[in-house]
DNA sequence: CGTTCTATTTAGCATTGCTAAATAGCAATA
DNA sequence: TATTGCTATTTAGCAATGCTAAATAGAACG
């Protein structure tokens, strides 16, 4: 599969994946890029260090996470740990409901085309 | 809903969506407009002219589709009927076995979310 | 000291949908 | 005839977002 699909696919439901992993448990950004390198790598075509960082500020500027710095890890740089706030899980909450209707009409255009097949 | 998310949420399918009109029927840009508002026109916050001719002719260009003009119709402007090419086939048949890969693996991480909730 | 792993930052580019307006033919109607 | 409305396409420039690529830095291990 081309790289160039992959990409555009993601765009839009890359920040709802983000904003469900850090709903269900406060994390930082390598935990993250880890995560989604790990489940489904091959899907998401391994997500990089300059995709995720940026989408973490966008949400914390528009007020849907917080951040607070990890004073010393044992190990590795100081982490940068984000949680969820009251609007974050807000807009999560229209996110996924809206993603549900979205990605049922576009299995409704596939599904036509497969059945004019037959 | 933010037109915002919409917008990208569109991003990389709409490709699809159009290929998948095409492969259904022989169409124009003026009839897969109003197809796409008419279905599920709330869904994709209304597509736009900018945005669908555009796609027209890049699926040309990559040689997914051919066009053809309608000599004169009985009323309004001349036509340009699209049909898809093997390639063009080809890739909508990779394109939707991913995008179903692709909506599960969201899909995941969005029920991953809703369990932490319990 | 060099390598590796953890961890974040950021400059610039590519892609793609949207805004907005222009162009044009034909029909109906006043 | 002039106007309005519907069909139909084109295109210039903007906005949003993922990627490339590299820099920075601490800690552990040999």
């Amino acid at each position: 599969m081309d790289n160039r699909y992959v990409q555009q696919f993601k765009k839009g439901s890359l920040e709802m994946v983000l904003l469900c992993l850090i709903a269900k448990k406060e994390t930082y950004g390598y935990e993250i890029l880890t995560c989604l390198n790990e489940n489904g790598g091959g899907i998401w075509g391994y997500a990089k260090e300059g995709t995720i960082y940026p989408i973490l500020y966008r949400l914390q500027e528009a007020g849907l996470v917080v951040s607070r710095l990890a004073p010393s890890a044992a190990n590795g740089g100081t982490k940068k740990y984000y949680s969820i706030t009251e609007k974050g899980l807000q807009t999560l909450q229209e996110l996924t409901t809206f993603w549900v209707d979205y990605s049922r009409c576009v299995d409704g255009f596939i599904s036509q085309w497969k059945e004019s097949l037959q």
